[in-house]
DNA sequence: TGACAATATGTAGGCACCTACACATATTGT
DNA sequence: ACAATATGTGTAGGTGCCTACATATTGTCA
């Protein structure tokens, strides 16, 4: 018995987001870059709605608080963007990019350009992917893994 | 200017691996089981090749020799592979499933049964995500997403 | 209004993979 | 035959995400 069960799939996102990680990491180090992939939410994020807390963050990027956190501390420590407390709110801390930050878009922008083009045009050779993987999600939302094995071994 | 890019697909690539390797560790820990996801790459190819070096089965599993090494050190410390030299190569460690190994095998088959009809139902769910996701897989490995990327900055 | 629940953030530790490097053993070419 | 090279395996350390737990603040309602 040879099984080939979601490992099947999960096997396959796996090493495809590895692949995906280092390469786009490589292209970055290669141009004198040094810029990490958990920061491209956060910066695009910010850049496009203004400073946000990591809450909102966590929702709009469908990641944890946690990762947020993390890579504000990150973010921080390159005194790319900066956090001040919510006046309304002193739980919150609403994150903002700083003038260096945005230096630091400019810089990379031709890369993020380049990135987007070669998004497209990987979607495009492989029938929509991105759908497929859309769909995943949707249908996993709907019933869970777990909740589906559950239903087949009982 | 709101990006876009390939970090699109590399996100939901990595949010799904994570949603499935989490909802699978779950489904095993509620059985009483402990199972780690990275195990079965290596049980399923020794369960149907017989033993298999180190090298071998990083090609066959598409992933690096390292990766399976961390692996075979956890499985032999769970007593359910053993790795004897191979006496032609004093280089190459054979590995192969013990008796405790094959009674684990029996424990988990139910899970994996269950595992592999949710797979099949995703698949048809998702429009056959996992030919888009090899069709990717294809296409990064004839040109790169780096090479790619540096066409298009050029 | 004051105890209890809800919310926002942070820390510690885990997971599955990776590269860079180190080492031992085999293979090759002159 | 033996130095140079290739191959198999292992360790150290990194990446981006996660859960479980801790802490501080805010909201709720008897």
């Amino acid at each position: 018995m040879i099984y080939n069960d979601d490992s099947a799939i999960g096997k396959r996102l796996r090493r495809l987001s590895h692949i995906i990680d280092y390469d786009a990491r490589r292209l970055y180090k290669e141009h004198g870059i040094h810029f990490e992939q958990r920061w491209f939410g956060v910066i695009n994020e910010l850049m496009s709605n203004g400073p946000m807390s990591v809450k909102e963050l966590s929702v709009s990027l469908k990641i944890t608080h946690v990762s947020v956190s993390e890579t504000r501390k990150s973010l921080e420590i390159k005194n790319y963007i900066q956090s001040t407390p919510d006046k309304d709110d002193a739980r919150r801390r609403l994150l903002s990019i700083t003038d260096e930050g945005q230096l630091f878009i400019k810089t990379i922008s031709p890369i993020w350009g380049a990135l987007e083009e070669v998004s497209k045009e990987l979607n495009e050779e492989t029938n929509n992917v991105v759908q497929g993987l859309d769909k995943l999600d949707a249908a996993l939302t709907k019933t869970s893994l777990y909740e589906r094995a559950l239903m087949k071994i009982r």
